[in-house]
DNA sequence: GCCAGCATTTTGACACTGTCAAGATTGGTT
DNA sequence: AACCAATCTTGACAGTGTCAAAATGCTGGC
């Protein structure tokens, strides 16, 4: 659908252009709009106008082509990151910020960050290389943000790496059980994380 | 395979004993063996020594199933509840208690842990009512007891509903995160828990 | 200008899955 | 002894992921 598939528009199917993008971005809205569940890659190749086994040039099997997206999920919550480092609040803000964004990240798209977090692709042997290391580079991004604020006496704690375990954890659990309804009351999941925040706040001096 | 599974056991496959139960526990073994991707009905119909519709004649699909074996791991849940709450200790022993207890649940059996809160079964139309009702259940059970220990001062906040769903988010979060093994260096799941405790509990005055 | 070789896509095929409709078997009731 | 209802099986179908082999079109060397 891109203008360059557009262009390349002939009668015949082959040599379709940049398949790889245009299934990755395919799927990527199918997952948001009906879930991971019921993403066939048969359906994937009819959306995109392609014959059954098309992505398997590009893609060496159904994992594979998830792994890629949740890929893709890591990097925009990384520049999301990049975004917040490089801005001018004060430290306080920046946390708050921080912890409101991941919120933001997690339910705006809830079926990405399923795949992202799901069971499915984690568990090793399924995991892509490319995949372990935007999200473990996302992590220890995420793991040196906190160790500053914790550095500074913002945030609780005497042990900066298990203080970020237990925040990315809280803030893990909740967008969770937000997204799976089970605060059934609750409007949006930034009202739960914000009562949150004075727990991890260390006690002003 | 129980006792009267054996002493029903003749020639002809029909009027299996108790079926249901049969099947349930079957299924429940190989999901915290195999992983719940890797269950099949029919696997299971042959692990149980059955044709492989069987199972239709006690639950409408697959689903009902799932829902069945999700039902019966929050129904021991509470039951773990129950015994806590039946016991002497003081007030904040229990609440450690509480708090190691629901990691050992989810850690001691990860795969039924990803049954009960995994998306496949909350979104409401794949919710069976027997589900529904256990685990509402639970929740409310859980929050009664956050309540109680921040009603006695035990617990820091001033909104005793907001407590408990962020003291859950928290150990759901780091029960989840450490299950996929994102915690790659942590031996037990109870060594985060227990460093986030002093998050939870009130300043003595 | 043409043709070989390569990247790309398709077709055919297979095993596996969930699920339905129709038939087979059996224990219990009258 | 005969029927009934519960229980289980067989047959069948559409959908899935995936592989092997064939088909197609682009591109560089002659």
């Amino acid at each position: 659908m891109t203008l360059q598939t557009a262009l390349k528009k002939n009668n015949s199917h082959y040599h379709h252009g940049n398949l790889r993008q245009t299934l990755l971005s395919a799927a990527t809205h199918m997952i948001a709009e009906k879930g991971i569940e019921s993403l066939s890659l048969r359906k994937l190749a009819e959306k995109v106008g392609v014959s059954r086994t098309a992505a398997y040039h590009y893609f060496k099997d159904k994992n594979d082509l998830l792994c890629a997206i949740a890929a893709n999920g890591f990097r925009r919550w990384q520049q999301s990151l990049d975004q917040l480092s490089s801005n001018q609040l004060p430290d306080r803000q920046k946390f708050e910020q921080y912890i409101l964004g991941y919120m933001a990240f997690a339910t705006s798209n809830p079926e990405e960050y399923e795949l992202m977090f799901g069971r499915c692709i984690w568990k090793q042997s399924k995991c892509t290389n490319e995949l372990q290391d935007i999200s473990h580079s996302t992590f220890q991004r995420q793991v040196e943000m906190i160790e500053y604020w914790q550095s500074i006496g913002l945030v609780v704690g005497d042990n900066p790496v298990r203080s970020a375990q237990i925040i990315w954890g809280t803030l893990h659990g909740i967008a969770k059980l937000f997204i799976d309804g089970v605060y059934a009351d609750v409007g949006r999941a930034e009202e739960i994380v914000i009562s949150a925040l004075p727990m991890f706040i260390a006690p002003k001096v």
